[in-house]
DNA sequence: AATGAGCTGGACTGAAGAGTCCACTTTTCC
DNA sequence: GGAAAAGTGGACTCTTCAGTCCAGCTCATT
């Protein structure tokens, strides 16, 4: 990603990256670069170096959380009894909300929605979009296999996703409520994996 | 709610706060005060004169979408049947969400939430909170009616309202898809209060 | 040890925008 | 009709911050 290639150091693009994160995720969009600076224990030029500018440093920061993204939706679906598979699935969309890192990389990227359509986008097909769609396909796989009775597996899969993730990521964005804990994540997961499989089961 | 109070001019008032809804939600909170000004067709003292300062211009709008929110809430519950209540919940909801105004509203709060954290908290409490609870109650006397069958209405009040925001907050927010049909919104509040039903039924 | 790329930190420029001031006009109320 | 309150528009101050500049430092390679 760097602007200017030669020796310059990777370690250091990441350092400048994650303290990038952290300031512009809790400060919000408006955070001074002098501030992630200091907090990467980094010159400002430096970050100007490698990075350019201050929207292509977002820019960059939404990239690699998009990269982050794809690996744990690709984890779930193979599994022997539906319940687990779904409660699976819940579990990765809940971590992936709930993380601290989750939520602020999601605010961040609603403020800059405004003046990087493309970059919300981006994240939207990485996130929302991609979760939906694998879950939808498992949908569709185990209605094919008899083992569910779902007709309309789009809908239904943001119905499931919907019921996990509830009113927690809207708190998150509000700022209200502090993180959940992991015990509670598992209880929402098995339950809602439950009551799906009451409304979409083969009776 | 102006500041000097006096022969000030109510209907100015609401022009300003209409303006600065519309300004702040589309263009973000940093959009400029002369902006504003420009669409409440107002000289920028006159917005002083009324408000004092931008927070609590802020402040106003918020508060004032405060009150909006709690009426139809108020709306839906008793019904012949579940199913016709449900459905009227979920429609109201997917109104509150879907509707542009109740788009902007919430990004422009999200924004807000860093440097105003009690908004963000009444926003909270005022909508999603309220509309959990009123929904949570109302399962609850359909359960002692031995109409539904909820062990824990919480919860369940939060599984219905995911299934019928679903994925549809979040797209608002980063600015993808376009508003919703009046019949998508029916459809969805209907599938899902059939597939909730079905999930708490008495059997 | 010499070269040169990258880094540091601090000073600097320029733009944008919140909030103020002021001379003047309009409205409202008695 | 006159006084007081409210509004207008435009200039003005002050602060904040993105981005630049620069002089001196570090360190790897040769």
């Amino acid at each position: 990603m760097p602007r200017i290639v030669g020796q310059i150091d990777q370690a250091k693009s990441q350092a400048i990256l994650d303290a990038a994160a952290e300031v512009l995720g809790t400060g919000g969009l408006s955070a001074p670069m002098d501030e992630i600076a200091r907090r990467a224990c980094v010159s400002k030029q430096t970050i100007y170096n490698h990075y350019g500018s201050k929207a292509e440093l977002i820019r960059a920061i939404v990239d690699r959380r998009v990269e982050e993204i794809a690996a744990p939706l690709l984890a779930p679906g193979a599994q022997d009894h539906p319940q687990e598979a779904l409660a699976g699935f819940g579990r990765v969309m809940l971590e992936l909300v709930l993380r601290p890192l989750g939520r602020s990389m999601l605010k961040m990227t609603v403020q800059a929605a405004d003046d990087m359509p493309d970059l919300a986008r981006a994240f939207y097909e990485a996130g929302p979009k991609t979760s939906r769609r694998r879950l939808a396909e498992f949908l569709r796989e185990e209605t094919l296999a008899g083992r569910l009775a779902v007709d309309d597996p789009d809908q239904a899969a943001d119905f499931f996703a919907g019921m996990v993730i509830g009113v927690r990521q809207i708190a998150g964005l509000l700022g209200v409520e502090q993180a959940a804990q992991p015990e509670v994540i598992e209880q929402v997961a098995q339950e809602a994996a439950r009551r799906f499989l009451r409304a979409y089961g083969v009776d």
